[in-house]
DNA sequence: TAGTAGTGACTAACATTTGCCCACAAATG
């Protein structure tokens, strides 16, 4: 069992246990495990077969229960106490906590009273007006109920992040033209630049909401109205996807924008917090529980200020150990866009790139970089119009010509993006890779492989003295493609001892290595390059994308490469060659 | 149930809005 389906299966038992009324502790307990198994950045199975549950005992939030739990779901691919729990509370309910306003509490009741486990016996009973005879039910209940089955089909799930992120400017775009409006910033998953989103969520700054209210839900996009008060409103657009605006007073917008952010489990601990120092945290304001005095933050570093802390840059507010390291004074410097000096991995006409080396590297220039690689793809099995090695021959004369063009304004680096090949060498002998200045080794093919055969494949490129970087490490795509079924454990330990530099591929369709594993990776002293792999100069936009995901996973610009600065780079390379 | 304080017991998860039924469940971060 994977990490992902061992928490699945406590997130099911969670579920379960809120809809049979446990404690909500028990309930928290399982859904902490679920969350710290999915962030863990390490293999469950490999800390298991090291050292049993008393190792798995050692994962946060996993304690003797859940690790015995954990210890026979990896040896018998069963839990009796699943089991036992399923034959009391039918598993087909936790489906139904799926349905919008639909909880455990009437997810209980409807079971209790009438028998209903399963989604078309609760869709039945609706359309038979039996629901609105239950107490606290009522025949609006039963329509909101029912209106709640029709979202669940169309719903789309969440929005990758390259989706919804260039939406939500254009509704930003169109906040900020509105008269009145001092601010409006994007909040939420969002602004945490999680790689998928839930929701759009979008902060507006101004003293009068009716206007601000008026454009967002007049918009010809917007599909239905799901609900609007006074200072909220949320709608779904055409497109599918779902954004909600508040409006808060320009005084006020620090604690607005800081809720609207999140995490939730962010939120609780800082409003943990903020009690044990005598001040409860909302989103209108810090108010003294002794007295309600308000004390009121236009900005959110007066917020965090205010609870005698440094402000918490969005993409570490995930409850992953940052209010911890922030009450220490212990938060990392973060990788910023402008720490970076050089784009590592770009493609031009010499593979399947649209633009010429000397386009490519114009564009580079004119976004501050100092060193642009050209990494065209060699000619391996799958990848169209890759070079031979008389290709990567015949293409140094270009990018010399190019360099001639551009003078010392940029440097031009001469590289290849070699594929793995599936038997697990690489597509260029030795030679032609020596020759090079960069040499950045990745998979596109035969990605299911077994664990063990493709990640050895990794391990053969990373051990090769002529790789200098692997490119988009698990090769995932969001949403439809999984990452393949390495052993990252193995990757991670390699990269690190071998000293060659794992990609944060800054592609918002890729962001591979995710911010979990470059978590891990910090913490392992691995170094990272993040790149865009730009098949035309537009997408050297890119990078913040991956910039976001390296500060998600804690990056600062001594793990990154391209951030170290020009001549330390150029000399970390030159190094490489002659080793 | 986890974690910790201390070996059986205690604490832990906040603040708000909305809708609908009439006190509360669900949803939002």
């Amino acid at each position: 069992m994977t990490n992902k389906e061992l928490a699945e299966t406590f997130n099911l038992i969670a579920d379960l246990l809120q809809i049979k009324g446990e404690v909500i502790y028990k309930i928290l307990a399982y859904r902490k495990a679920a969350e710290s198994l999915t962030n863990l950045g390490r293999d469950v199975n490999a800390i298991w077969q090291e050292g049993g549950v008393r190792a798995l005992m050692e994962i946060p939030g996993v304690g003797k229960a859940i690790a015995e739990k954990i210890d026979e779901l990896l040896s018998t691919g069963e839990l009796a106490y699943l089991n036992r729990l399923t034959a009391e509370v039918p598993p087909t309910l936790a489906g139904l906590m799926q349905v919008p306003d639909l909880g455990p509490k009437k997810i209980k009741l409807f079971w209790k009273e009438l028998g209903i486990t399963t989604l078309p016996e609760l869709e039945a009973a609706a359309r038979a007006g039996r629901l609105r005879t239950l107490p606290g039910m009522g025949a609006k209940s039963e329509a909101r109920i029912l209106a709640g089955i029709e979202s669940l089909a169309r719903r789309t799930g969440r929005t990758p992040l390259e989706k919804a992120w260039p939406f939500a400017q254009q509704l930003l775009a169109l906040l900020r033209a509105v008269p009145g409006v001092v601010a409006a910033e994007a909040a939420g998953s969002l602004r945490r630049m999680r790689e998928t989103v839930g929701d759009i969520d979008l902060l507006v700054a101004a003293t009068q909401p009716g206007p601000v209210m008026q454009a967002f839900s007049g918009q010809p996009s917007v599909a239905r109205l799901l609900g609007q008060g006074d200072t909220k409103s949320s709608v779904e657009f055409t497109n599918g996807m779902r954004a909600q605006v508040w409006v808060h007073p320009p005084e006020r917008f620090g604690t607005a924008l800081q809720y609207a952010t999140g995490s939730k489990d962010h939120n609780v601990r800082l409003r943990e917090l903020a009690l044990k120092q005598g001040l409860s945290l909302s989103e209108h304001a810090l108010t003294r529980v002794d007295t309600g005095e308000e004390i009121l933050c236009a900005t959110e570093e007066e917020v965090y200020a205010r609870l005698g802390l440094p402000w918490i840059p969005p993409e570490l507010r995930e409850d992953r150990g940052e209010v911890e390291a922030a009450m220490q004074a212990a938060l990392p410097r973060l990788l910023s866009p402008s720490d970076l000096i050089a784009e590592l991995h770009t493609h031009s006409t010499w593979s399947d790139g649209k633009a010429s080396i000397e386009e490519m590297a114009r564009a580079a220039r004119a976004r501050g970089y100092k060193i642009i690689a050209i990494t065209d793809h060699s000619h391996g099995l799958g990848i169209v119009r890759g070079m031979r090695p008389e290709d990567v021959r015949a293409r140094q004369a270009e990018i010399r010509a190019a360099q001639a063009a551009l003078g010392d304004s940029i440097r031009i680096l001469n590289g290849v993006e070699v594929e793995i090949k599936a038997d697990g060498t690489l597509d260029y002998p030795d030679e032609v890779l020596a020759g090079l200045d960069i040499v950045i080794a990745s998979l596109h093919v035969s990605l299911r492989q077994p664990r063990r055969q493709i990640t050895q494949r990794l391990l053969n490129a990373i051990h090769n003295p002529h790789v200098d970087v692997i490119g988009h490490p698990t090769g995932r795509q969001i949403p439809h493609r999984e990452p393949a079924d390495l052993d990252m454990d193995a990757v991670l330990a390699a990269a690190a001892q071998s000293r060659v530099a794992l990609e944060i591929n800054a592609n918002p369709r890729r962001l591979d290595l995710n911010d979990v594993y470059t978590r891990r990776a910090v913490e392992m002293g691995v170094l990272l390059s993040v790149n865009t792999d730009a098949h035309r100069p537009e997408q050297l936009d890119l990078m913040h994308f991956g910039v976001a995901t390296a500060r998600r996973g804690w990056a600062g610009p001594e793990n990154v490469i391209n951030a170290w600065g020009a001549e330390r780079l150029m000399g970390w390379l030159e190094g490489r060659r002659e080793m």
